[in-house]
DNA sequence: TTGTCAACTGTCAGTCGCTGTCACTAATCT
DNA sequence: AGATTAGTGACAGCGACTGACAGTTGACAA
């Protein structure tokens, strides 16, 4: 009879959200390794404890936003139609997604925060290294999504595979350059994205069926 | 009038040795985690304050040897012949590496004891994290040595960086795949690599100044 | 040989990330 | 309304890591 979550659930998520936010302001403004868990509850008024029962640990805050873009990422990549070539399909999908993310990110945290999050990680070696890992965690299942669209096996072709770690190196170099770039808008990490992945492009974009 | 270094240094090096050995021993079997600096002190019998004098963390005791393997291939780079196309060359630098490395590497550690690092780190998601920091860190300086080879300008021309990416992608899945299996061998893993780098070799090998 | 200096080390105290436990409060279910 | 369960605060404790200080030991000159 009740619409919506309960109470119970809307204060949770409002908690959850009000961590997230003041983590990555106190992150993006004094930096990461320099602020400390406990400051965090501070500025929401909670314990130290509660943080850690929203977040395992205090890089998960950091990356509970880029959980959101990946996930859309691989929505948009499977809908992508299939006569369009891997790469072009690949491509779409990451600049679908950067468009598409500007509008549902915005009810947890402004976009302006997460564009500075995404420079701090960047330009933090601990960081950079986690977001390494989560990158290739995400490699594997867009293989498995190309292989499906192809109509390969994962397991006995390697073209996927390969193919996805080669997109995958590009997409993470065009995000280093823009990290230690000035310009932070949304606009300009699109632009740098699609002119790297146009050199990749020609050199992989030739259809697998026909040779 | 003394040949070598003096007998601090040598002594020096004696306890470095020590402890990195005593630490891949505990960490590949008793696993990284479950493995405390305290330990691997005791088992050499210095002070827990001695190990972060010679690491700066823990990490840095699993990455010592990689350290070596990296700088080693790099250089073998360096060595190629001009003739060769980046990718190429690229391809033989690594199998080179892992070639040289069973010499060089056996006076500090038992290769076996490194193959099984290697393999710990794959599937330490911790360890797998500064693995790609560190990946990507190398990864500048080889595409600098590319654009050198190729006569490019790398703050211009992307290419260097692109092909670098997508080349360590496919390392980086070579890897993955050589850590989740069964051979051990170092055999096994330049064969794979070697394969999986002749996928991406058709698209990317044609000479980049015929066009 | 001896004394001085600098490098290397151990000890101790302290911070910070993170976890387990337990008791308490408040939302949900019956 | 009473029982159940989720969310929370307070506290204690572990392990990684750091800074400060003092003791020891090679290197090197007098």
């Amino acid at each position: 009879m009740n619409s919506g979550p309960g109470l119970r659930e809307r204060k949770k998520q409002r908690t959850r959200n009000a961590l997230l936010r003041a983590a990555l302001e106190l992150f993006t403004t004094k930096g990461y390794e320099e602020t400390t868990v406990d400051e965090i509850a501070e500025a929401v008024d909670v314990s130290q404890r509660t943080f850690f029962r929203y977040f395992a640990n205090k890089q998960e805050a950091v990356f509970a936003v880029q959980e959101m873009v990946e996930a859309r990422f691989v929505e948009v990549l499977r809908e992508r139609p299939a006569h369009e070539t891997p790469l072009v399909a690949l491509r779409e999908a990451v600049l679908g997604a950067w468009e598409a993310m500007g509008q549902s990110i915005e009810e947890v945290v402004p976009v302006e925060l997460h564009m500075s999050t995404y420079q701090m990680i960047e330009s933090t070696p601990s960081l950079l290294a986690v977001h390494m890992r989560r990158s290739i965690e995400t490699e594997d299942e867009v293989a498995r999504v190309i292989a499906e669209r192809e109509g390969l096996d994962m397991e006995t072709d390697p073209r996927p595979r390969v193919a996805v770690a080669a997109f995958s190196g590009v997409m993470r170099v065009t995000g280093r350059l823009w990290g230690a770039g000035e310009d932070t808008s949304l606009e300009s990490i699109r632009e740098l994205t699609g002119q790297y992945l146009d050199h990749l492009g020609p050199a992989l974009a030739q259809d697998w069926h026909t040779r």
